[in-house]
This record gives C-alpha cells, structure tokens and sequence, in this order.
RNA sequence: GGCCCGUUCGUCUAGCGGUUAGGACACCGCCCUCUCAAGGCGGAGAUCACGGGUUCGAAUCCCGUACGGGCUACCA
C-alpha cells in the first residue's frame, strides 16, 4: 500500500485569493480528501515587497469559508514546519550546502548586466538562450579567494551535461518529454543569498515530502528545472499535475478588466461557497459528464486527477449565477431569511432585531426572494417596497399601469374594498380583489397591475397577494391613497412617465 | 527566436477506434401563471481548428500547419 499522498497549496501573500488560486486549492483539497492524504498551505511570501500580512489572513479566511480546511499550515502548525517560506531560510541554506558538497552547485560572478547582454546576442542569433555556463569551469581555488575577496556571486545549479531527456508523467497531461540541453544552469541562490522561487519550491516540497504537485500550468515549463534540483539533491520526485489556466470572457487571462476576480469579491456579491466551490471544480473537472450540482462532499468522494480536463476553461459568471441560484433556491425559509438578513442589515432596510421579533414574517419572505435572486445582494432591492415608509413609483410602470381610467377606477375601488376586508391573508386578498374585477367588468390584471404598482412602486415585484399580506392592511391602504393623490396632483398624465412620482 | 502545453455547440464539458457526437449554462418557443421569477416540455446550435497519414473504420492513434497560452529573470 503506498503511503497516503501529501499536497500543498502555496499561495504567495501578495493579494487576495484569486479564482484561479481557489480552483487549484479546490483540487489539491479534493484529492487529499478522497485520497485520505494531507492536504498542506504553505504560504511564499519570499516577495517582500508585495508581500503582507493582511493578504496571508484574507488568504486563510477565503479558504476557510470555501471549506478547504488544510490539515498542516499557518495558525494548525504540524511536523513540517515552518509553513511561511520567510522562516525556512535555514533549510535552504542547508540545502544549498548539500548541493556544494555532492558539486552539484556553482558560484557564478557574472554580472546581469553581462548576462543580458549574453541573453541578447544568443536569442538574436536564434536558438537556445540560457545561460552560458561561463563560471562553470572557474578553477574552484580562484573560486574561493573571489568569495573570501567578498565578490558579489550566485550560486548555480551544475546540470548533468550528459543527462538526457527529461521524462515526466504528468498526472492531467500525460507524458511530457524536456531535453535536458534545454534547461541552463538556473540561479538557485542569489546575491543576496535569497533562494530563488524554482529553488526555494523544490526544497519546500521536498522537505515537507510533498507527494503531488498539484498547480497552474503556468509551472509546466519549470517543472524540468526542478526534477533536476530533487535529482542533484537525491530526493524521490513527486508526481506533477498541471492544471489549465482560468480565462476571462475574452480568452485572455482573467484580470480585474473582467470585474471580480478575489474569492472574497464573490462572497461580498453574495455568493455562496458551496456553489463557488462547486462552479470551480466543475471549471477543468467533470464528474460524468452529467451531473452539474454537488456538494463538496460528492466532489471529494469523487475527485480524481484522471478527469480533469487539459484545456483552458473560461469564467462564465452566468453559469456561476445559476449555480448559485439553484443552492439559494435549495435552502429553507429561515436558512434562506439568516443568510439574507445581512445584505438587508447594510441597505439599511431592517435589523436582526426585528427578525427575531417577528421570524414567521421574514419565513414567509424568504422562499419568495429565494426563487427571484442569484446572488444575495440582489435580495434588497426586491423587498426593500416591505420596509421602507414611502416608495417611488417607477414612471414607465405608472404609465403602464396607472394611466388608464380603468386602472384609476380600479385602484380607487381597490382601496376600498382591500380596507374592508376582514382577514388580510393573500387567500382572502385574492379573493377580493378577483372578485372585484368581476365587479368592475375589468381584466383582473388590470386591477392586479394597478395594485402593485400603487404599493411596490414597479409593474415587477414579488407576488401581489403575498406582498399585500406581508405589508399589512393599514400600509396598503395608505400606499393606495399616496398612489392616487399623486395620479390626481398631475393635470397633465400625459407627462406622467417623465414625472419622478416621489411619494 | 527556442522549448513546452492546448484546440468538441457562444460558454463549461462527455467521449478514451464503430454513438443519430451526450449533458449543463446562455438563447428561442410553448405550458404554468397576478407581474417577474422558479418549474415543466420542446427547439435551434459542433463539417470535433486545418491538412496529411495509420486503419475495413478516427473527434478518438501518428506527423505537420495555423491559432492561442506558458516558460525562457539574481519575479513568483
């Protein structure tokens, strides 16, 4: 049996989680779930210019409300630490001192001014463009007293000459065939003695005896590089996964040009994580082919490498939209009202208190939003007509709706016969004003429009009965005559739909 | 420039030598209906990037070409 498989995400600190980083979080999780392995967040804040704290919390706070819980990482520890690259410095000093003793490592004092103007000539000369492995064959005595002397140098990898290809099975894209003349003599550390990323990531995984490599595909090219690092340190090579990259709309790299691109700019929106999650796994994976809704526990049950898919996926928020809306739709009334009472708080519309004054009221609510939204913060302008003491009626639906005789009539009718009603429940309420057209030989639509647009301002609103019911009797009476009085201060309707109507 | 990767309806995908190329989102139509949604039913939409092979047979295998992307830094 082999031993249980061990993955990282690794994160640099350097924004917020990005909807690529999440999907790739996503898969390494899943696969350490249904694997039974251990799933690690390391976070590469070796970039300490961009790099900060704030980033590294919003980081870890996205991940924990995508329910990516890690097993071994920032604040949960665990026997491979540290998890931040900033506190393993010695471990590549280490680890370069290996490279030094097996003469798998060289210094070089080539300036970047030389090494450009080397990378200049060789690419305009076509062809291969790395480095020229100049130092390479520096007499290590003359080597040593340049060091002593204080000489600013890197520190090279020395690659095989006589290594061949470089073969790897990669676990989504198969196998993938480097010439080994391709791959120069990379900078493993720098001048200022800092491990360079393809150094310090190979040391990281190899340390912490990462078993997969599960990342973006914007790494498939460095992966040779670092094969040739675990090679020259002796360390067992984990298997690669290199996942397609995450497009915008118009096929280029999603960018802040497209709109949100941070987990926490989808959660702000309204966006639930498990719908998040499961539109980002279903962003390169599939389950069958079929099956478009699941829970992250059918994704982790059912996650394997095999099934994702090579080619680039581009975001489509109209899909995540109803994703969404199918799991806001999925809730309960008052899972459903909890969730939504936030966005109500903010638009200033209602308070927790009132909701645990009167919880049945905002259950009753709470399905009718649910079928009508995609995100939650779509929710307040929907029933915002419910709290608010006066509306502003929409000019087009007056004009739509108010403007005829019939609709006058009807809607003065309408108050009265609502205000004597004895029980004000949307049955009754129906009932009534049914019953009123009849009376009146109109469409009952005619009534119903009318109606709706006196009391929630739009010709579109939740369902009629139900609002008037939830609104209560006295504040449709009183949005009725508020409705007509400003339909009777008009003298001239035909200006109406120009006319703000603010009442 | 060099080296790698990718290319199936507008979008996400199924397919892993023989299918009327399947599903989902979006779109269109009908039904339901107090508006809008939701839901139900149906429709349109893919000469599988292109060109050569291999094979009795290719979206599936091989080779080119085109287009897109990545790497080619003392960035990550």
């Amino acid at each position: 049996m082999p031993p249980s498989p061990r993955v990282r995400f690794a994160p640099s600190p350097t924004g917020h989680l990005h909807i690529g980083g999440a999907r790739t979080a996503i898969y390494n999780w899943a696969f350490a779930r249904h694997q039974g392995g251990t799933f690690v967040l390391r976070i590469e804040d070796t970039d300490p210019e961009r790099s900060t704290r704030e980033n590294t919390d919003a980081i870890i706070r996205a991940m924990e409300w995508l329910g990516l819980d890690f097993d071994e990482g920032p604040g949960v520890g665990g026997p491979y630490g540290p998890y931040f690259q900033t506190q393993r410095t010695q471990t590549y000093v280490e680890a370069l001192d290996r490279l030094k003793r097996a003469g798998a490592a060289y210094p070089c004092f080539c300036t970047p001014e030389v090494l450009e103007a080397k990378r200049t000539t060789a690419r305009e000369r076509g062809g291969f463009a790395g480095y020229d492995r100049t130092c390479r064959t520096l007499d290590p005595d003359e080597a040593h007293q340049r060091i002593a002397r204080g000489e600013p140098h890197v520190w090279r990898l020395k690659v095989p000459l006589d290594r061949g290809d470089i073969v790897f099975n990669d676990a989504v894209r198969g196998e993938v065939v480097f010439q080994s003349s391709q791959v120069d003599d990379l900078v493993l550390v720098r001048t200022d003695s800092t491990p360079t990323y393809n150094f310090a990531v190979t040391i990281d995984d190899a340390t912490m005896r990462i078993s997969h490599v599960i990342r973006g595909d914007d790494h498939l090219s460095n992966t040779p590089k670092q094969i040739l690092i675990y090679e020259a340190l002796g360390e067992p090579i984990p298997t690669f996964a290199h996942l397609s990259m995450i497009w915008g709309p118009d096929g280029k790299r999603l960018s802040k040009r497209h709109g949100a691109t941070s987990v926490e700019a989808y959660r702000e929106q309204g966006y639930l994580p498990e719908a998040l999650v499961n539109y980002l796994a279903l962003l390169g994976w599939s389950l069958d082919g079929e099956t478009t809704i699941f829970s992250r526990e059918v994704l982790k049950e059912h996650f394997s490498l095999e099934r994702v898919s090579r080619n680039p996926a581009i975001f489509d928020v109209e899909k995540l939209d109803w994703i969404n809306g199918t799991y806001l739709r999925e809730m309960s009334p008052s899972d459903f009202a909890q969730h939504m009472m936030p966005w109500l708080q903010d638009a200033g519309l209602t308070t927790i208190d009132d909701y645990a004054t009167r919880p049945d009221w905002y259950h009753t609510l709470a399905p009718r939003v649910a079928e009508r939204v995609k995100r939650l913060c779509d929710a307040p302008a929907l029933v915002e007509f419910l709290f608010r003491d006066t509306i502003e009626l929409e000019p087009s639906s007056v004009s739509k709706a108010l403007l005829s005789g019939d609709a006058r009539s009807a809607l003065r009718a309408a108050q009265a016969a609502l205000t004597s009603l004895e029980v004000w429940r949307s049955q009754e309420i129906e009932t009534c004003l049914r019953g009123l057209a009849e009376r009146l030989a109109v469409k009952p639509k005619i009534v119903f429009q009318a109606v709706r647009v006196a009391v929630t301002g739009s010709v579109v609103s939740l369902p009629l009965f139900e609002s008037l019911e939830l609104l209560g009797q006295d504040r449709t009476a009183e949005r009725i005559r508020a409705a007509l009085e400003a339909l009777d201060s008009d003298r001239n309707p035909a200006d109406a739909a120009s006319e703000p109507y603010a009442r």
